[in-house]
Parts: C-alpha cells; sequence; structure tokens
DNA sequence: TGAAATGTTGGGGCG
DNA sequence: ACGCCCCAACATTTC
C-alpha cells in the first residue's frame, strides 16, 4: 500500500505517531508530503521569526527525508486542493496525518478529507500533537473542563504516551519539490537574531534543559533572570519536539536522579497547561474571536490607544513591563511570568483589550501558537476559563521585585537602568534624586516615568469590569 | 499562578 | 503595678 504522509505542524521523523502508522501500513513505502501556502504566511499576523523557525525546520526535515532514501514532495498552494493533487499523482491509496485542534484547521480538513473521499482514497488522521488529546479527558458528566486541576488530575489517571520510533525509509517518488519561499520573498525584514528551527537545535535545547535548568525548574522557573525554563514551546509549536519524548525525557532524567523528581513533574505539568487550552479552543471555539464568559465581551475599553505602543515598544516606566516587552522584541520570546505580567499590565493598568495584545504576541512570538495564547491572555484578562478572578490584578512593582529580586532581568533588557540600587530598581520614581543621579539616570529624559498610576488604574480596572458584570 | 484593606493580637513604651 | 496606646506582625476579608 502507498500512504502519502502530509506533515504539518510536526516537522520531524522521529516519534511521530502518524508517520509511525503509515511507514507500519505501507511497509516502508511512504511519500512525505508538505503544503506550503507562502500567501497564508505572508499576511499580516506572524512573527518574522516564527516564519524564519518554519523555513528552517522544513529545511531541515527535508533534509532528513533525503537521508532516508527520498525528497519531501512540496506543493505549493491551498492544501484542499494540493493534498487531492499529490495523492493522484503519486498513485497513493491512502493518505495519513496528524489531527490539528484549532477550529479553522480542522474546518480545512474536513474539506481535504471529504475530497479524498470523494476520489475513493482513504484517510486516516492520528492523535499526535498533545499528551492527552480531545475527548480523552471529560468531566463526569462528560463535558470537557473549564478548570485546569481537576483536568490535569483526570489527565494523570491516564497513562502517559510512549514516544514511538523514528520511520527512516521513506520510498522515491517523482512528486514536484517545489521550492519553498526566502524569508525575503515573503516580505519579511530578517533583523532579528534568529532562533533556529530544526530538530537538532531542538534536541539541544531539549538537552540544555536536562542538562541545566531541570534541576532548578520547580524552584526557579518563575525567575526570568534565572535561566532555569526550556525555552522548547517554538519546538513543541511546529513539532521539531513531540511532547511524548520531552516527557519521557524529563522523566527518565528524574529515575536516573532522584533530586530531579519535583522538577520534572512540574514540568510535565506545565506541558499539561498546553493541553488544557489546546482542548479548551476545541470546545469553545467562540473564544478564538471573543471572551470564553461572553458576558466579558461586555467589557468597555477605556484606555488610551496611544499607550498600546508605548506596552509594545517597552516605554511604559514600570521596569519589568519594559525589560519584558524589550526581550519580546529583540529575540521574539518573553519567559511565561513575564507574559502573565505583561498582560496583566496591557489589560488592567492600561484598561486595553486583551486581544491587542493576543495578536502582537502572535506577530512577535516564534512560539505563537492560537491556542495557547489566546488561553493565557484570556486567564490574565480574567474572561476565560479557569481565569484568575478579574479583581485578582498584578502590581508590576511587587511581581518585580518577587521575581526578579535582584533586578537582574531588568538590568539585562533595560539597560538605562543597570546602576539603579537594587532597593529602587523595580520603582526608579520613588529612588531619592541623588541615587538617580549618581545611576545616570533622570526620569523623563534616560527612562520614562510611568504612564499610568497603577493604584488608580487598578480601581478604574474593577469599575470597569464590575460594570460588565452588572450589564450582562 | 494577588493585592490591598481591614481586623486581631501581643509586646513594649510610658504616664 | 497598671492601664492605655502605638504599632508591627500576622490573619482575615474584600475587591
Amino acid at each position: 500500500m502507498r500512504v502519502l504522509f502530509w506533515f504539518r505542524k510536526d516537522l520531524r521523523l522521529e516519534d511521530n505517531t502518524g508517520l509511525h502508522e503509515a511507514a507500519r501500513d505501507a511497509r516502508g513505502d511512504v511519500l512525505p508530503f508538505y503544503a506550503s501556502e507562502p500567501e497564508a504566511l505572508g499576511r499580516d499576523g506572524i512573527a518574522a521569526i516564527r516564519v524564519r523557525f518554519l523555513l528552517e525546520s522544513l529545511a531541515d526535515l527535508a533534509g532528513a527525508v533525503e537521508r532516508a532514501g527520498s525528497a519531501l514532495a512540496i506543493a505549493r498552494g491551498s492544501p484542499t486542493r494540493t493534498v487531492l493533487e499529490a495523492a493522484r499523482r503519486a498513485g497513493a491509496d491512502a493518505v495519513y496525518w496528524n489531527d490539528e485542534y484549532e477550529p479553522s484547521l480542522m474546518e480545512r480538513d474536513r474539506k481535504v478529507e471529504a475530497a479524498l473521499g470523494r476520489a475513493g482514497i482513504r484517510v486516516r488522521r492520528f492523535h499526535d500533537r498533545l499528551l492527552t488529546p480531545p475527548g480523552m479527558a471529560m468531566t463526569a458528566s462528560g463535558r470537557p473542563f473549564v478548570v485546569y486541576t481537576p483536568f490535569r488530575r483526570a489527565c494523570e489517571r491516564l497513562p502517559l504516551p510512549l514516544p514511538f520510533p523514528a520511520v527512516r525509509r521513506h520510498a522515491p517518488h517523482d512528486l514536484p519539490r517545489s521550492p519553498l519561499p526566502t524569508l525575503e520573498e515573503l516580505g519579511f525584514s530578517t533583523g532579528q537574531q534568529a532562533w533556529p528551527g530544526g530538530r537538532r537545535a531542538a534536541r539541544a535545547r531539549l538537552g540544555r534543559f536536562l542538562r541545566g535548568g531541570l534541576a532548578r525548574y520547580a524552584p526557579e522557573r518563575d525567575f526570568p533572570a534565572a535561566g532555569a525554563h526550556a525555552s522548547i514551546s517554538a519546538d513543541l509549536g511546529l513539532g521539531t519536539l513531540s511532547p511524548r519524548t520531552v516527557a519521557a525525557a524529563v522523566l527518565e532524567a528524574a529515575r536516573a536522579d532522584r533530586r530531579l523528581r519535583a522538577s520534572a513533574e512540574k514540568f510535565v505539568a506545565e506541558l499539561r497547561w498546553r493541553d488544557f487550552y489546546a482542548h479548551v479552543l476545541h470546545y469553545f471555539p467562540h473564544c478564538e474571536r471573543g471572551a470564553f464568559r461572553r458576558e466579558h465581551d461586555a467589557i468597555r475599553w477605556e484606555g488610551r490607544p496611544g499607550h498600546l505602543a508605548r506596552w509594545q515598544e517597552g516605554r511604559t516606566g514600570y521596569p519589568f513591563v519594559d525589560a519584558a516587552m524589550r526581550e519580546l522584541a529583540a529575540t521574539g520570546f518573553m519567559h511565561n511570568r513575564s507574559r502573565m505580567i505583561v498582560a496583566s499590565f496591557l489589560t488592567k493598568d492600561l484598561l486595553l483589550d486583551w486581544r491587542l495584545g493576543e495578536r502582537h504576541f502572535m506577530r512577535r512570538l516564534v512560539d505563537g501558537d492560537l491556542a495557547s495564547n489566546n488561553g493565557g491572555w484570556q486567564w490574565a484578562a480574567g474572561t476565560g476559563t479557569d481565569a484568575q478572578p478579574f479583581f485578582r490584578i498584578f502590581n508590576p512593582v511587587l511581581q518585580g521585585e518577587r521575581f526578579d529580586p535582584g533586578g537582574e532581568y531588568v538590568r539585562r533588557w533595560a539597560p538605562e537602568l543597570a546602576r539603579v540600587p537594587e532597593r529602587w530598581i523595580h520603582r526608579p520614581w520613588d529612588a531619592p534624586p541623588l541615587v538617580l543621579a549618581e545611576a545616570g539616570v533622570r526620569l523623563g529624559k534616560h527612562y520614562p516615568r510611568p504612564v499610568v498610576d497603577h493604584a488608580a488604574q487598578r480601581e478604574r480596572a474593577l469599575a470597569m469590569y464590575r460594570s460588565a458584570d452588572r450589564r450582562a
């Protein structure tokens, strides 16, 4: 049997469920296929660094497929057309792929599947992307979970899926191999430093984490300057790493060294947040455009539109917020604790719609993933599932003092504050003038004064949310 | 996976 | 010695 395997966000030969099944059913006669849609990449709303990451990962996959005795077939255009064309041309009996759970991708896949069905070509789809696929963890009444902790407990009662062996043999074919577009052709500038794509870079990141950050993960994961985080979100996003491989590696490290156990379990629990938000978006597709709690669509965001740019550029006058936003601008990545703090700041201090922040993140993050990003923003805005209640408002100064006590993170990303003493680093406006002068900082000149007053904005945010709740 | 306001307690200063 | 007050420390409540 000839099986066309359609690679999507699973750009690897190792531990790939659908590819493994295809190789088994086809007895080695697997035809590797990718549908390239430069038009979809070129549209506004995607980070250049993520496009580069995708192109590098595809080039890496193509190389791996060649070493496996074949070539990655690449068709340019919409998959609703190209998948069927490729399957026919290759004389495939079946097309296999791993499911994606975003509403729009599922809709697209239904069309592809229908077209293949009409042509008499069999389709098999697999769960691969998550540790626990949708449908496997439901409440007693059969509904999807909307609170994280019971969701996690339900997932933990299921066996953790084990990695699949790599598929090292692919079949030769004469399908077209359209060249991948370059970043420049897609209209992206390449000024930003790279976040290297592909499986080798992914394995390197995972290995670095296993040797370094993991031992400190449980106690230090919330400290952005500590470097105890894994930085594999982009790899999970496009599938240069499988979540099974990651979980197995972390737990294996903990078996070899019992001291790692608490950290390993904490890390797997964090992986499950990714599953949770994928489930939420899958079962509640209205979240893509509006609040999970529909009454919060009634919130009238009364912030000043001009403040959005100050936030984006890291010039809010709140050192931790500015450091985080500059980390994003410079690297295409932001530590999770920082994401929570800047999201709280945009929604509850600047009083701007969480969707503005969500969109900005998608335009900047190397790991931009619809479900995780949307879930995280709705959590911070208090509009989502298991969201912190709207009255839980981060104080950007206290968060900074708690999670960046020495100011190391601020000094790294806001170097104009580097010489401000620890005591004042998160609230330079309170520092005695002489101290600021000695640090070489004049507020309003070298570093901005706070764009808004936290205490006052906190009260306005509470009133804003309360009034929406009343109207609903 | 908060923070601020408010309440309570207990030690110590002091008349 | 006693009562009063202050206030830090901690707990609870509220947003």
